[in-house]
DNA sequence: AATGAGGCCCTAA
DNA sequence: ATTAGGGCCTCAT
């Protein structure tokens, strides 16, 4: 398989339902590196998937804390929002 | 509850 | 080939 480590992460955060969330690690365990947590918000934030059609939005912390955003919290926040996810104290709920 | 430190993994220049 | 950076995670104090 020459799928790269990077390839696997968009296609994972591509294949997230509209009103679910993923977190980091759970990603990251999806492609088969859950210690790759770090890698998988470098990836989407670098490579900004989103450029490419991934909603980086939609995957948050495992702490359901938002963590950051290319255009900022807020802006992710409030995507969430309109996608449907409830946001509960600068938190997702899951 | 908040902060510090360490660990693991990737991408880009 | 190497360096530096990063949207993290988890434990311990």
């Amino acid at each position: 398989m020459v799928t790269s480590f990077r390839k696997k992460v968009y296609d994972v955060v591509k294949k997230i339902p509209k009103g679910k969330i993923l977190t980091y690690k759970e990603v990251a365990e999806k492609v088969g590196r859950p210690k790759a947590c770090r890698a998988v918000g470098s990836i989407l934030n670098k490579s900004v998937g989103w450029r490419k059609g991934i909603p980086c939005h939609r995957v948050v912390r495992s702490d359901g804390n938002i963590g950051g955003y290319n255009k900022g919290e807020k802006t992710k926040v409030y995507l969430l929002e309109k996608e449907g996810v409830i946001i509960q104290k600068r938190k997702v709920v899951r």
